[in-house]
DNA sequence: GCACTTTATGTAAGCGCTTACATTTTGGTT
DNA sequence: AACCAAAATGTAAGCGCTTACATAAAGTGC
């Protein structure tokens, strides 16, 4: 607990012998510095220990070099992963993260934005795009970049960086279908404020219209985002006296949740049961039987998500979006449609 | 991309007809004004769409309201839970978390740290003890509190926030030798730069010399944070020609790892063979065996993370250390020794 | 060596807040 | 009604940087 008073860049300018603009020209690399100056500079800040004082380089600068996030919650391995990615490129670029977390909730999301550019944000990365105008508005009016992750809406005015929920469940949806099952189960987010979850919801349907066999009619179970209700999801579906023959997961916790259910149940994955999920965590490859499910490049998205903002930031001009290519990782838990 | 300019706090006083020093009172609540002035404030705040400048604020106050946190990384799910009660707690109290991540590398901690003291955190979170003594300097010349999670020390200097890694070590590694078990293999993260993982082997060798019977050899296995590197120390072990009948394993992933690895190879776990994790991660639960495992109190360390450091900030005085229990959760994948 | 362009450095005006201190207002006492 | 302490409000001096502009130094071509 010293008391002597941190040095100031006019201590360092003193020190070298220099002016104090010379001293901020050195520290932010615009050039035009000899040499020969920008090495007694940086031999004064070596002495001093000097480093800059946050809130006079933001004031001045009018900027903060720090990105905001808003996820809904760091526990979700749905996130973690991406925004490692993430957290790793706005480092390498110089530019600290902040972050915050929504649970899910519109009106918390709302207020952690405001929060997020007071504390002075300069650009954010929010996931999807389910959100008031007004909000959109709010980030226009004080000219905030921003990207939204984890989704991808073609000719939007917004910029996406992230993958096609709809037409990956398709895909995967058809996988089932062509495997036979004319019988199935969804059990999926609560879409209440997820357009991810809904989008994918939209995709299985359209799969089976696609498709043009005659299936019964679709089972649709919403869930909280853990793998006891995923379970419990399932209890639902085989309630029903038709059970579907597959369960189509909107994630994969609530897949893996589903798979130890129906295990307890007695039933065999795949062979009574067949269940996918959706977005590759870790977790998929470590159940018995391995999940078949979407994989997700997460950490090209955060990544992509970085560079994007900082484009942005850089040109201050909007970048496209950007959309990521998933795939079926096909394991263990999908399979063919048990003859009777 | 509008051009107006933002309104700034003289905007709001000279609409409300008061100071700006009236209007900055209203702002950070410090009393002393009349409701009916408050309400005038408020008011202009309002219609001017009002909020703060960050820069202005932190250089005037000299604080940000930023608390930052460093952890290894954000992928593991050992540090998610507690991250995310962390960060809503410092929501709680008007606190903005900023957060950084080290891959276990001490020299990118070291700059990270800097970097987020550089970006203007009040005070900081850091995992375990393990750095150089400089560092600490660096944080007492800057006067900024930290607390060390994850890890506690008795009678230290520093103020610890976490559990006894060596004490919850050494009794479930009791517990595996109640069970008949003298031939015990450990699998544990790299102790290079990581104090938990050698304080938890620390008490793995104490419960074996307080137990006082004879066992073989110890054989101890570091991996990388994996649970394929789990999956392949576990097959190091088993190519001992005596091998171990339990494992204990530093992680719950390394766990994980090494039980899916058993299943393989044919094994039963824990009929054949017994293994032990620590952290009680949701995994835990999921797989087939579910592991018997170290349970922590992720959330509350973060929530008691949080506290102490807002409490440091507010007092500027340091705040004693917070010993969090640790207890073990029986589950099914640690058994009796084999009887032959 | 001169005039002129280019490049390096210095000067100083803010950036938008907080807060110590000064001043005014309020309301209870006598 | 006069007085006075307490409460509310105003004044204004920074906080430590960046950057537009001014000035000085260094090259360049003849």
């Amino acid at each position: 607990m010293s008391h002597t008073p941190l040095p100031t860049l006019q201590d360092v300018a003193d020190l070298a012998a220099v002016s104090t603009a010379t001293v901020s020209r050195c520290l932010n690399k615009s050039g035009h510095v000899t040499e020969k100056t920008r090495l007694k500079v940086q031999q004064a800040i070596q002495t001093l220990g000097y480093s800059p004082n946050f809130g006079a380089q933001a004031l001045a600068a009018k900027r903060t070099n720090t990105i905001g996030a808003i996820i809904p919650t760091m526990e979700n391995a749905i996130f973690a992963r991406g925004m490692q990615a993430f957290q790793e490129t706005l480092a390498e670029n110089g530019i600290t993260l902040i972050i915050a977390s929504c649970s899910y909730r519109p009106e918390l999301e709302e207020e952690q934005i405001r929060s997020l550019v007071a504390r002075g944000a300069d650009a954010l990365l929010l996931i999807g795009q389910s959100r008031p105008d007004v909000t959109y508005q709010f980030l226009a009016r004080r000219n905030i970049p921003y990207v939204l992750a984890w989704a991808h809406k073609k000719d939007s005015e917004h910029c996406y960086i992230g993958f096609d929920n709809q037409a990956a469940a398709q895909t995967i949806t058809r996988q089932v279908l062509e495997l036979g099952h004319r019988n199935l189960g969804v059990i999926v987010g609560l879409t209440q404020n997820n357009d991810r979850a809904r989008d994918r919801i939209t995709g299985i349907e359209h799969a089976i219209a696609d498709h043009g066999a005659k299936t019964a009619p679709l089972q649709v179970i919403e869930a909280e985002y853990t793998f006891q209700e995923g379970a419990k999801a399932l209890d639902q579906l085989l309630a029903n006296p038709t059970p579907p023959t597959a369960v189509i997961c909107g994630n994969d916790v609530l897949a893996v949740g589903a798979v130890k259910r129906a295990k307890q149940l007695g039933l065999a994955v795949p062979e009574d049961l067949s269940i996918t999920g959706f977005a590759d965590i870790e977790v998929s490859e470590l159940i018995d039987p391995e999940l078949t499910t979407v994989h997700v490049p997460h950490r090209e998205m955060g990544i992509a998500a970085a560079k994007s903002l900082i484009a942005m930031l850089k040109t201050q001009t909007p970048v496209e979006s950007h959309l990521l290519e998933t795939r079926i990782v096909n394991r263990q838990s999908l399979g063919p449609v048990k003859p009777h």
